[in-house]
DNA sequence: TAAAAGTATACTAGTACTATAGACTTTATA
DNA sequence: TATAAAGTCTATAGTACTAGTATACTTTTA
């Protein structure tokens, strides 16, 4: 059940391109060496992936000198749910219980199936956390532990 | 997120174990052959998988003219999470939230990085159900649709 | 017009996945 | 006791995927 490391590197860019900067509530335009550097990310592999994630319509772009990436839309309104479907694929263990790419798995009777109904409900869970959290969430939460561990 | 066919296969074939024999409450003894006919799953691969499940202790073994395999321990008290662990490993879909096998998976600050904390929550969620789940709720599961769809 | 920055593809080394093959061991039974 | 049925064990092969590099190109600003 593994995030691969597009998914991880993508969603921590996105994450930190949530972050509301210094000061300031807007969400903002960050470089691709910056968010390398400061995740520790190749940075021509992190290209690839803010590309894919531009081109899915989560990011936008501004090319040339003091250019970068910043957030399609407002970070409430980015689930975590559509940045890894993008980036790793359906969220569903096994195809046949997938709701966006679903494929029949070959047994015999899908209705009846223990292993689908189990795994139906382990989709269902996935995609309840993953849809329902939204970038805003994540740096809420984030700053909300910093402060109660007295950090920054 | 994806179940390997490894992780199927073997789930599939542990609750076809689990599935009490014909008039019998028995669990029953069954031979690759059989599984790997009424599965539809190439035998050798079976063979290995089964194998695999063997040496974790979830199934014994009867060599020899009518021999076969049978379940290590009655139904309930094997999980779907323990097969899952042999045959995929870890539930956690990022090593550093693992219980089994953890390790940092290098973001600058563990306690604070929003990531961690999201997907967390989804190891628990999806750890909650394969290891609440055991093949007998499977197996009860799958007969209770049976029933509900008047099927054999 | 030069440099900064994103765009787009192609490529590659390594690893994991999904098997397949073959030789070996154990056991029942004719 | 020989034979066939059945599990055991290890090696290997083809393919796909992963993670990352490389390179050439376009856009924009100063």
């Amino acid at each position: 059940m593994r995030l691969s490391k597009r998914g991880e590197y993508g969603l921590r860019a996105m994450i930190a391109l949530a972050e509301p900067a210094e000061k300031s509530d807007a969400p903002q335009m960050m470089q691709i060496k910056e968010i390398s550097l400061r995740e520790q990310i190749s940075p021509k592999f992190l290209e690839q992936i803010l590309l894919t994630l531009k081109n899915a319509g989560l990011l936008h772009s501004k090319m040339g000198v003091g250019g970068g990436y910043y957030l399609a839309r407002s970070a409430n309104e980015i689930t975590l749910g559509q940045i890894f479907r993008v980036l790793d694929g359906p969220v569903a263990p096994i195809k046949c219980v997938s709701q966006m790419a679903y494929e029949p798995c070959g047994c015999p009777d899908e209705q009846t199936c223990g292993l689908r109904l189990a795994m139906s409900d382990v989709r269902n869970a996935i995609a309840d956390i993953l849809d329902n959290t939204s970038l805003a969430d994540v740096t809420k939460r984030q700053s909300t532990v910093r402060k109660k561990l007295g950090i920054r």
